[in-house]
Formats: structure tokens, sequence, C-alpha cells
RNA sequence: GGUCCCAUCGUCUAAUGGUUAGGACAGCGCGCUUUCAAUGCGUAAAUACGGGUCCGAUUCCCGUUGGGACCA
């Protein structure tokens, strides 16, 4: 048997794009689970779209996800030699032609096939011209494109996702492989490459479908074996379009950007479009992923990006990460001043932990640490409690803190307030002190809060509650 | 317009001829709780439609409808 090897092809003509990722993230899972080789390979052979900046974002970030590749990156720019040795081939044959067509005049015949209901393909009108006449025009600098001749046949092949899939390899076509000799285009250089790679399945979008005829008929011409296909279901956005760049976040980059961890990327993409046999469960780590996975069990239906389902996801990655780790992860998202104090920042960390699904919220979640928003009087006020009644229990909490010159931590605070709200309720000593700690209606607790500001901190701030009732009261 | 693909709760999905159609996210309710979060418990929610085949169809076949991709 020959040996299993895979192959992610993207064209860096942007970031990341997240099914990119998706087709890698199957493409590497089905690589680990048997065994096999995955090759990474940059179809740059577009010069206007491709840019050296977007291949390097895109290793930087199938490597950030955890997509480590076997073999490459190889770039079709540097096997311009390859492509034209196996287009000579199949000049000598007699299976490709120069087409002289101009883009008006093949519109025009569009345009005409298309109202007559026919589906528009070339007339095939340069097929007839004789090479050397061809060749010679070709080179004086006409411009021209290099056609191949489709086999009028029909051409099925078993995808391993969706079983047998049939096309009518008529309705193509002559199409176009090349701009010229130096410059393939997308279907023949994958046939080629996947060819020369060695590459045994094939594993890409469903928009790839019916290019595969084309490209195994190319594959029959030059005498190629056809690899196994698999094509995966696109990843769709509310609308149940395919995910675009002008209404979604659609780059990894994004989702790094925005505070999201590659594990909880990882397992929620793996379980895009898939599924593991044994059980329900939906953690899963890599490793799990890649001993379950199953390709023949991948959905055929395309699945909405659902990002409330990431969020959930990505908030129990967070919980699982201790404060330490969490700093070091944080850091790019905070202002330079927190980072200074870093046993503060872990401190908060540990209490925003579990209120924070991306780190991106996390500067928000925890600003009143370091800047006392402004607020309503009213606001220290529970529920039906008078205005008065606030200002006499945190007057009260004042004394007891202010008096207090032991070591102060979260649990002393705690020790010298909760006997106060056996007499005084505990809503009506708590929600005041937690409101001027914070100055927000939702936060940690007072005693957490205190903890963490310190004595000094912690009584200038009920300092200005009061102030504020104060002037309420007046 | 042609070709191809697809169709289970709002969303991701399980169940490949026999289940009260299961789980997860989101929603809603309750508990814990000063608030938020976390957490526990509970609740609502689906086989697109119409024909077959079969003792029996989510499951197999055909059609309709709907969605999507590709070619331009």
């Amino acid at each position: 048997m020959n040996p299993i090897r895979v192959r992610l092809a993207p064209s860096p003509t942007g970031s990341l794009h997240i099914g990119t990722a998706r087709t890698g993230l199957f493409n590497y899972l089905f690589a680990k689970k048997l065994g096999g080789t995955f090759v990474l390979r940059i179809e740059d052979t577009d010069l206007e779209r491709s840019e050296p900046a977007f291949e390097k974002d895109i290793l930087e970030h199938l490597t950030w996800l955890g997509l480590s590749w076997d073999e490459g990156p190889y770039r079709q720019s540097e096997r311009l030699d390859i492509y034209e040795k196996y287009l000579i081939q199949l000049f000598e044959k007699g299976d490709v032609y120069y087409c002289f067509c101009r883009e008006e005049e093949l519109e025009i015949e569009r345009q005409e096939m298309m109202t007559r209901g026919v589906a528009p393909k070339y007339s095939g009108r340069c097929s007839h011209l004789s090479r050397e006449q061809a060749e010679q025009r070709a080179v004086q600098g006409e411009s021209s494109v290099i056609r191949f001749r489709m086999p009028e046949t029909r051409i099925a092949f078993e995808d391993m996702i969706r079983g047998k899939v049939e096309f009518d390899t008529s309705l193509f076509g002559d199409v176009v492989i090349a701009k010229n000799v130096r410059t393939p285009l997308y279907n023949f250089a994958v046939v080629v490459d996947d060819f020369e790679m060695k590459i045994s399945h094939v594993i890409r979008g469903e928009d790839h479908i019916s290019n595969t005829p084309k490209q195994i008929a190319l594959q029959r011409a030059l005498g190629f074996t056809t690899p196994e296909y698999a094509h995966l279901p696109l990843i769709l956005d509310k609308n149940r379009a395919k995910l675009s760049k002008r209404f979604n976040a659609v780059s990894i980059l994004e989702y790094k950007n925005s505070g999201y961890l590659p594990e909880a990327l990882f397992n929620f993409i793996a379980l895009l479009g898939w599924h593991p046999s044994i059980s329900d469960a939906e953690l899963l780590t890599q490793e799990e992923l890649i001993e379950q996975f199953d390709i023949s069990r991948v959905q055929k239906a395309g699945a909405i990006f659902d990002i409330e389902k990431l969020n959930w996801m990505n908030a129990h990655y967070v919980k699982e990460k201790t404060p330490e780790e969490l700093v070091v992860l944080l850091t790019p998202f905070l202002p330079e001043e927190w980072v200074r104090d870093k046993e503060k920042l872990v401190a908060i960390i540990s209490l925003e932990q579990e209120r924070m699904k991306r780190f991106s919220e996390f500067s928000d979640l925890a600003r009143f640490f370091f800047d006392l928003p402004e607020y309503e009087a009213q606001l220290l006020v529970w529920k039906t409690m008078s205005l008065e009644m606030a200002e006499d229990n945190l007057k009260i909490v004042l004394g007891v803190l202010g008096a207090y010159n032991e070591i102060w931590n979260t649990s002393a605070v705690e020790t010298l307030i909760m006997p106060l709200t056996e007499s005084r309720g505990r809503g009506e000593m708590l929600w005041p002190l937690r409101v001027a700690l914070s100055g927000q209606s939702h936060s940690p607790g007072p005693f957490e809060i205190a903890g963490i500001l310190g004595k000094e901190d912690s009584i200038r701030r009920i300092e200005l509650a009061l102030q504020k009732l104060a002037a309420l009261l007046m």
C-alpha cells in the first residue's frame, strides 16, 4: 500500500482563513491518525494577488493553531520548470493547444449560450490551429492561453465523505490550464504537484468538487494515478452563505486578536462538521481528536459557524489555565502599567478568569481595580434600603477596617465584615461596600476586591462613597 | 442559465429499518448568592413536504420544495 500523504495548499492572498484552517485541521487529523505525512504547499502562481507577507501569516497561524506540517512549505512559484516539462508533454501528445480568442469574443459567446439555456463553454475555435502556426503566433507575442482538450465522457470518483460523484465532462469544454508555458493555472498545477508530491488523499473544501473531474481528466492525459478524494462541507455564516470577509471575522488572526485560545479554536473547528462515534463528549484535546478521528464520519451538509459555542468552549479553556499562564497570554491585551505589579495582576486574573470568555474582555472587566469609575450615589443603595442606612453601614465598615492594623487580605476583611452582616443584613451591608469598592453594579465580591486593593485604597474608596452619599443627603 | 452537492431542535450534532428521536451551545425557570460570573438541577425546542418499498421508516428509493457551491 502506498504511504499516506496529504496536503494543505493555501494561496497566500490573505491572512489564514478559517476555512483553510479547517481544511488543514482535517488533513492534519487524518495524517496523524493514520501515521501519514502532512505536506504544506503554497499556491502562489497568481503573482498579482500573492504576497510573501500573507505566506508568513499563514505559516505563523497554522503553527499557532498547532497544525504542524511534516514537509514543505513548497512554493509553486519555485516549481515552474516542472510544470513546463509536463506542459510540453501535453503539447507533444496534442492534448493542449494555444487559444487566441479574445476575452470580449468569449464573453459574447457565453452570453449567447446562456440565453439559449446551454452550459457556457468554449467553442473550440482555436483547437484546429496547427501547432506550428500557433506557436509562431504565440512567440510573436500575440496574447494567448493554453487550453486542454477535455475528453467528452463521464468521470466518476468515489468521495470518502459523499460516496460516488459523477460529472459529464463534455459540459466543461476545453479549459484553460495555463496562461503560457511558464504560468500554469490552478487545475494544472495542482495535478502536477499532487502527483509529484505523491499525495495519496486529497482532502479539500467542497468548493473544489467540480474541479475534481477536470483534474482527473488531466491526470489521465498525463498518465498519473488518481488520489483518493474527500470534499469537506463548507463553513457557513448566519445566512447559510459561504463565510465572507465582508460580514464576518474570517481570519484566524482576528480570532487570535480577540483573545481566543488556539486549543479552543482547534477543538471547536474539529467539531464543526464532524463528531466522534464513541461518546457525546465535546471538550476534546488534540490527542483525543486525533485518536477518534474518522473522515467517513464527516458531515455532508455545511455548518454554520456559531460564535456562541466557540465562546463557551473558549471560556472553558480559559478556566483551565493557571493565573500565571494567563498573565503571559493576557499581557498583549493590557495597558502597560497594569503589568507592572505582577502580584496584583495575578490576583485580579484569578478573580476575573471565570468571567471572561475572551482575553479582549479582560481589560473592561478589570479596569475598576486601577481606576474607580464614575458612578451615581444612588447605586450604593441596595434594593429598598434608605440612603441613611447605606451611609450608616458604610461608616461602620469604615470604622472597623480603619482600626484594623494586622495583615490585610481577603480573608481578613471577610472575618471583619461578616459578623456585621448578621444584625444589619447581608445585602444591606455588602452591596454598598461592593459598589463603593468597584463603582459598578456588577463585580466580584467586596472581600476579594478589598483584598486586592489593599487597605489604603479600600478606605479611600469607601470615604469617597460616603462623600457621595453625604452630598445627596444634604 | 447549466452542472454538482446538501436537508434531524434557533445552532453544532447523535441515532445508518424497531429509541418516550439522545447530547452540547444559546434560550427560559429554579437553587446557591449582596450583584455579576461560575456551578447544580429542571424546562422548552427538530426528523422540510409528498409519494413509494417494508410488519415497521429520521434511516432505503423517487419526486417536490428549499439551501449552497462551482462554471461563467
